[in-house]
DNA sequence: CATAGCGTGTTTCTC
DNA sequence: ACACGCTATG
C-alpha cells in the first residue's frame, strides 16, 4: 500500500489491519478508499471478489450503517458469493447485495404507482413477454413478413435498454425493421401496463424513468444508498448507468469493478463504453488496476495475455502471477466430434480413477449448447456424474410454467400471459378462438382477460357453449384465489387439485418417456416449501413469484458436488476450475460465423475464449476437431484463427486423440505415427482435406506416448494400468447410472473411477417409493417420493427423526436387503 | 376443439 | 438432428 500508516489513521485501526492484512499494495488500496468514485480494473482471478467483500467491511468498519450500502452483481450467483464472504469478514450485516434487477424490483414494488403500476405487479420472463409481443404485434395490425416476432422483440429490448421510449423511438430514422417495431412498442407497452405487468428490461427502465422524473425521490434515494458498488461493469447497459449514476450525483461514491477485457455480453445491450468511459464521466475517480493473477498458472496466464493483445479496443493491463509454472497449455485436433467427446471423457475417468483428479476439478466449456451433447454422451457412457448447466432449465418445463402460472393469475388477476395459459389446461373445451375473444373485448375495453372472462356474457361473439365453459374456469380460479393467503404448500396443492391439474398429467404422461411432469410438480413444491421456510417474515405468494422470475438455473450451479461441469463459455464468466478443457476452438464457431461481420463482435469472441482460457487454474485443453457434424451434417473445420495468435512454440501441440493406454495397450512406444485406429473411430477417412497451420515445426506425435497431459514423466505404466481397469470396471457395468441392475457392484477391491462413481453408489432406478435405505447420519429410512432425473433426481426420505430430501445421484444413501 | 404430422429455423443467455 | 410452431384432419 502506498502508505502504510494509513490503516492506523483513526480508532478502528485494530479491525482494520486484520482486514488488510492479507491484501496486497493494489488491493489495500481499493479497499481503503472510502468516498468518492472509484474504478477497480481487475484482471481475471486478481481477488476482485474479495476486494469488494473486504472494501464493504472497511466501509462498516468506519462506522458506515449497513443499509446505506449497496452492491450490485450481475447474477444471483455472484450476489450469494459475494454474501457468504462478507458474511465472515463482518458476520449479520445487512447489506444490500443482489442484480440489478432485484435491485429495482424491489424499488419498483415500492413506488409502483408512480410509474402506473400496482405494488403486486407481476416480472413477465422471456417466453412471458415473447406471448404478450406476439398479441401486440396483432393489436398493432403489423405485418410480420419483414420482421419476425423475435427480431421485432429484440429491437424493442435494445431500445428499453437504451431508455429509448417509444414516442422517441417513432421520431428516430428507422430501418425497416425498427419501423415495425417501434408501432408494436407503445401497444406492447399498454398492454403491460394493463396486466400490471413487466419485462425484464422494464424493471430497469422504470427505474430509471422514476429517477430521471422524480428528483425529491431521486435525491432521497441517494441520500439512502450513499455508496453503492458495481460489480461486472463491463457488463452493464445504458439503463443500469443511469440508475446507478443517478443515485450517485450528492453522494458520489460510486465505487466499479471489472474488466473490459471480459466483457462478452454486447450482443444483448452492455455497453464496453461505460467502462472505457468511466474515468471521463467522473473526473475525480480514483482508478486501481488489480494485475497480478493469483488463479493461473504462468502457461495459461501467457496463452490469455497473447490471445488478448490482439484486441485493439482495449486498455492494456499487465497480468502477473506468482505462481508455478505448471504444465504447457495443450493444443489437441481430433478426427471429429465423437473422438474429442470419447477422448476428452476417457482422460477424465483416467485422472479420476488413478487419484490425480476429482469430478469437479473439470469443466468443459463450449461455444454453443448444442455442442454438450456428445460430451453429455461420452461422460454418461463412462459413469461420470456431470452437470449442465443451462441445460433444459427447470422452470421453463411445461408443467411447471403451468403451475406457476395458477400463481401468477392468483397474485395479479391482470396476468393475461398466465390466464391464456391456464384457461384451457388441461382442457376445458376453451379453444383458441374463444381466447382470442376475449383477448379482443379486453383490448377493446382496456380491461385484463380474466375481466373479459367474467363479463363472458357480454361478448356477442362467443358462443353460448363457450360462455358456460368460460364461466366454470372463473369459478375454478375463484375458488382458488379464495386460499390466497395459505401457506404456499396449501395453495399450491389446491391449485393442482382444484385445477384437476393432477389428473391431466397422470392422463398425458405416457410410461415410455422417462419424463416425470408429477415429479417435478413435487419438486416445485418442495421449492416452494423451502422458500416458505427461509423466508418466514415475507414468504408471500408474491415474494416467491419474483424470487422464481429473477432466479436463473446458472445459479443452481454447485460447484461442491463431486461432478464434472459442462458449460457455455458465457456460463463460465467468474467461475474458475483446475482442469479446464475448451471444445470446438474452430472457425465459425468460436469466432462464430455471424460475428464476423464488424470488429467489434469479432473482438468479443476474442474476450469469450479469453474468458475461458482465464478459468483453468492449473491445466487447459483447447481442442478442434478436422470434421464436425453440424445439423446433421458432417463438414471439414477449419481451425479458430485465435489458435495462430497464441504462443504455439510454448503448447503441447497433440494431434490425433486415440487413447492408445486404453483402447490399444499393446501398441508399442514408439511412436511410429501409423495409427491402428480401434473400433471406435467412427467415420474415418485418414487423409484430412484440411490444412492444419499450428505454425512452424509441428510435432505432433511427439508427446502422444509420454502421457496424457495431467502430471508428465510420473510412472506411466501404472497410470496406464489403472486407465485400463477403470475403463474395464466401468465397461463391465455399462451406464450404470439407468441400469437395471439392483445389485450393489463389489467395491471390495477397485479403487479406480468406478469406485468414485457408479461401483459407490447403486443405479439410480435401484431406488423406488417405498425402498428401505440406510443413510450414514439418519439410520435406516423409507423412501415416500421420487422426482426429477439424471442428476437431479430427488427422493424424500422419511427417517426415524423426521424426512429429508436428497439428491439420488450423490446422497449418501445405501439400498438395504 | 384436440392432435398428428409437416415445415422451418436454428449463437451466445442474464435478469 | 432437433425442437418448435403452424395447419390440416378427425
Amino acid at each position: 500500500m502506498d502508505d502504510p500508516d494509513s490503516a492506523a489513521r483513526d480508532d478502528a485501526g485494530h479491525n482494520n489491519h486484520a482486514l488488510l492484512r492479507e491484501l496486497t499494495a493494489p488491493q489495500c488500496d481499493a479497499v481503503q478508499h472510502v468516498d468518492g468514485p472509484m474504478l477497480i480494473l481487475a484482471g481475471p482471478g486478481s481477488g476482485k471478489t474479495r476486494v469488494v467483500t473486504h472494501r464493504i467491511a472497511y466501509l462498516l468498519s468506519q462506522g458506515i450503517p449497513d443499509w446505506q450500502i449497496a452492491a450490485l452483481t450481475f447474477t444471483n450467483k455472484a450476489a450469494d458469493e459475494m454474501r457468504l464472504r462478507l458474511d465472515k469478514l463482518a458476520p449479520g450485516q445487512n447489506v444490500w447485495m443482489g442484480t440489478f434487477h432485484r435491485f429495482c424490483a424491489q424499488l419498483l414494488r415500492r413506488y409502483a404507482s408512480m410509474v402506473g403500476l400496482q405494488e403486486n405487479y407481476s416480472i413477465y420472463d422471456t417466453s412471458d413477454s415473447k406471448q404478450a409481443m406476439k398479441r401486440a404485434i396483432e393489436a398493432a395490425g403489423v405485418s410480420t413478413t419483414h420482421a419476425s416476432p423475435d427480431q421485432i422483440a429484440g429491437v424493442i429490448s435494445k431500445a428499453k435498454n437504451k431508455l429509448v421510449t417509444p414516442e422517441v423511438m417513432q421520431g428516430q430514422m428507422l430501418s425497416p425493421k425498427e419501423t415495425v417495431a417501434a408501432k408494436v412498442y407503445p401497444v406492447y407497452q399498454r398492454q403491460l401496463l394493463t396486466a400490471n405487468a413487466v419485462d425484464f428490461d422494464d424493471l430497469l427502465l422504470h427505474v430509471a424513468n422514476l429517477l430521471r422524473h422524480n428528483p425529491e425521490l431521486r435525491g432521497e434515494l441517494d441520500q439512502r444508498f450513499r455508496y453503492i458498488l458495481v460489480d461486472e461493469y463491463q457488463d452493464t447497459n445504458l439503463a443500469q448507468y443511469a440508475i446507478v449514476r443517478a443515485l450517485s450525483i450528492d453522494h458520489p461514491n460510486l465505487s466499479v469493478t471489472g474488466d473490459p477485457d471480459q466483457s462478452i455480453y454486447g450482443w444483448r445491450g452492455a455497453d464496453l463504453n461505460n467502462i472505457l468511459d468511466f474515468e471521463k464521466d467522473y473526473p475525480a475517480v480514483k482508478t486501481v488496476r488489480l494485475e497480478q493473477n493469483y488463479r493461473s498458472t504462468p502457461n495459461v496466464l501467457r496463452v490469455a495475455d497473447q490471445l488478448i493483445r490482439h484486441n485493439r479496443r482495449r486498455k492494456q493491463k499487465d497480468l502477473f502471477t506468482d505462481n508455478d509454472e505448471g504444465e504447457p497449455v495443450i493444443l489437441r485436433w481430433y478426427e471429429n466430434g465423437y473422438e474429442e467427446a470419447d477422448s476428452i471423457a476417457d482422460e477424465i475417468v483416467a485422472a479420476i480413477a488413478s487419484d490425480r483428479a476429482r469430478p469437479n476439478d473439470f469443466a468443459i466449456f463450449c461455444r454453443m449448447n448444442s455442442l454438450t451433447r456428445s460430451l453429455e454422451h461420452a461422460l454418461r457412457g463412462r459413469g461420470v456424474p456431470y452437470q449442465i448447466v443451462n441445460g433444459v432449465e427447470f422452470y421453463q418445463r411445461k408443467e411447471i410454467k403451468d403451475v406457476l402460472a395458477y400463481l401468477h393469475l392468483v397474485n395479479n388477476p391482470g396476468h393475461d400471459v398466465a390466464l391464456s395459459r391456464v384457461i384451457n389446461t388441461p382442457t376445458r373445451g376453451i379453444g383458441a378462438k374463444t381466447v382470442q375473444r376475449l383477448q379482443e373485448f379486453a383490448d377493446r375495453h382496456n380491461v385484463p382477460m380474466l375481466e373479459a372472462a367474467r363479463r363472458a356474457e357480454e361478448i356477442e361473439s362467443l358462443a353460448k357453449r363457450s360462455v358456460t365453459m368460460v364461466q366454470k374456469f372463473v369459478a375454478i380460479y375463484d375458488r382458488i384465489a379464495a386460499r390466497a393467503t395459505a401457506p404456499l404448500e396449501e395453495l399450491m396443492r389446491f391449485v393442482v387439485q382444484e385445477s384437476q391439474y393432477d389428473k391431466y398429467l397422470e392422463k398425458t404422461s405416457d410410461e415410455s418417456d422417462d419424463s416425470s411432469p408429477l415429479g417435478n410438480v413435487d419438486e416445485l413444491i418442495s421449492a416452494a416449501v423451502d422458500f416458505d421456510r427461509r423466508h418466514p417474515d415475507d414468504g408471500s405468494l408474491e415474494a416467491f413469484l419474483e424470487q422464481v422470475a429473477l432466479v436463473s438455473d446458472t445459479d443452481a450451479f454447485e460447484e461442491n458436488d463431486q461432478r464434472v461441469t459442462l458449460m457455455t463459455l458465457h456460463a463460465s464468466k467468474g467461475l474458475e476450475f483446475p482442469r479446464v478443457f475448451i471444445v470446438g476452438v474452430e472457425d465459425d464457431l468460436l469466432p462464430h460465423k455471424r460475428s464476423k461481420e464488424d470488429d467489434a463482435q469479432f473482438e468479443e469472441e476474442r474476450r469469450l475464449l479469453f474468458v475461458g482460457i482465464t478459468r483453468a487454474k492449473e491445466w487447459l485443453q483447447l481442442s478442434c476437431c478436422k470434421r464436425r457434424m453440424i445439423r446433421g451434417d458432417t463438414r471439414p473445420v477449419i481451425p479458430s484463427p485465435f489458435l495462430n495468435e497464441l504462443p504455439l512454440e510454448e503448447m503441447k501441440r497433440i494431434e490425433s486423440a486415440v487413447e492408445r493406454n486404453f483402447f490399444d495397450s499393446h501398441i508399442d512406444q514408439s511412436g511410429s505415427g501409423d495409427w491402428d485406429l480401434p473400433a471406435i473411430q467412427i467415420g474415418d477417412d485418414a487423409q484430412a482435406d484440411v490444412s492444419f497451420d499450428f505454425g512452424a515445426n509441428q510435432d505432433v506425435n511427439q508427446d502422444i506416448n509420454q502421457d496424457d497431459g495431467f502430471e508428465p514423466s510420473d510412472e506411466p505404466s501404472r497410470q496406464t494400468k489403472e486407465s485400463t481397469a477403470a475403463f474395464e470396471a466401468v465397461a463391465d457395468e455399462p451406464a450404470a447410472a439407468t441400469s437395471a441392475s439392483d445389485s450393489i457392484p463389489d467395491i471390495g477391491k477397485l479403487k479406480t473411477a468406478a469406485d468414485l462413481m457408479s461401483a459407490k453408489r447403486p443405479p439410480l432406478s435401484a431406488f423406488r417409493e417405498g425402498t428401505t435405505v440406510r443413510h450414514f447420519d439418519y439410520g435406516e429410512g423409507t423412501i415416500l417420493a421420487v422426482s426429477g432425473l439424471g442428476p437431479k433426481r430427488m427422493a424424500r426420505v422419511r427417517f426415524a427423526d423426521g424426512e429429508h430430501n436428497f439428491r439420488l445421484a450423490f446422497a449418501k444413501l445405501e439400498v438395504v436387503g
